[in-house]
DNA sequence: TCTTTACATTCCAGTAACTGGAGACTCTAT
DNA sequence: ATAGAGTCTCCAGTTACTGGAATGTAAAGA
């Protein structure tokens, strides 16, 4: 199939279909005639497994990763626990910082009285 | 003083402070001898309230923002309260995304045996 | 004074993962 | 035959820096 109708069925752009290629992580046959790319069915599987694994975060390195190991019919599952752990604990990590600013920011907010006079305690907290 | 002060006084790296002369966040006068950049305690204090503004993942340009309002002696500070509001507003999304990706990583890893056999349930996911 | 060393300058390239657009070619339908 | 849709490649831009090369300047020691 072309790439429309594989990027339509992985639900991803054609333009990420098309960088995929680029980046040799999905390389579809070619036809001859006309140097359209040709998308299989199994090309496709792994768009679709590459739009899910990305979704869930992982880069485009890691996905490289898994995608070998989903390949692989001989890999364990010892290497993708250990992938997706890490994962969750770099997401942890996220969390925190991201918490953390918010409970900052919404303080701040708060102290603030977000009228017409130049007083703001936000402003001021920035530059202390 | 010269870059490396103002960079260890702001809490900045060089690079960065070099950066933002380029980009004409913080433009200091120019040793004209040497051609060095001469920081006043004034940029500095810009230079501080940017690294702080940023730690709080406000965007280059929003830090823009604030700048100006912070050097309007005029501003009010409903604009500031506004402007942190819509960055609560997207902290928010961005926890509740990571919060989501969290639970569902950890219940496939929950469900993952980790041994030497080829079976991976979290494998199996991404490829559905 | 000379020399070393530390610091400064500019400019170019790379990062991550695409996205947008230009110009040209191909396919399909009328 | 021609219009319109789809595809191709290639280049540039995004964000906020960071690293490195080649070169110039300042300060301190011999």
């Amino acid at each position: 199939m072309n790439i429309s109708q594989a990027a339509k069925l992985s639900g991803l752009s054609v333009k990420t279909v098309r960088y995929y290629a680029d980046i040799k992580m999905v390389e579809p046959a070619r036809n001859i005639q006309s140097g359209y790319r040709s998308y299989s069915n199994d090309d496709v599987a792994k768009l679709n497994f590459i739009g899910k694994a990305r979704r869930f975060n992982f880069s485009i390195n890691e996905c490289r990763e898994l995608l070998s190991l989903y390949q692989d019919k001989n890999r364990s599952s010892k290497e993708v626990k250990k992938l997706t752990l890490a994962k969750i604990a770099s997401i942890d990590e996220k969390l925190k910082e991201f918490h953390s600013l918010r409970d900052e920011l919404s303080h701040l907010v708060n102290c603030c009285n977000g009228d017409d006079r130049p007083s703001c305690p936000i402003l001021d907290e920035l530059s202390k």
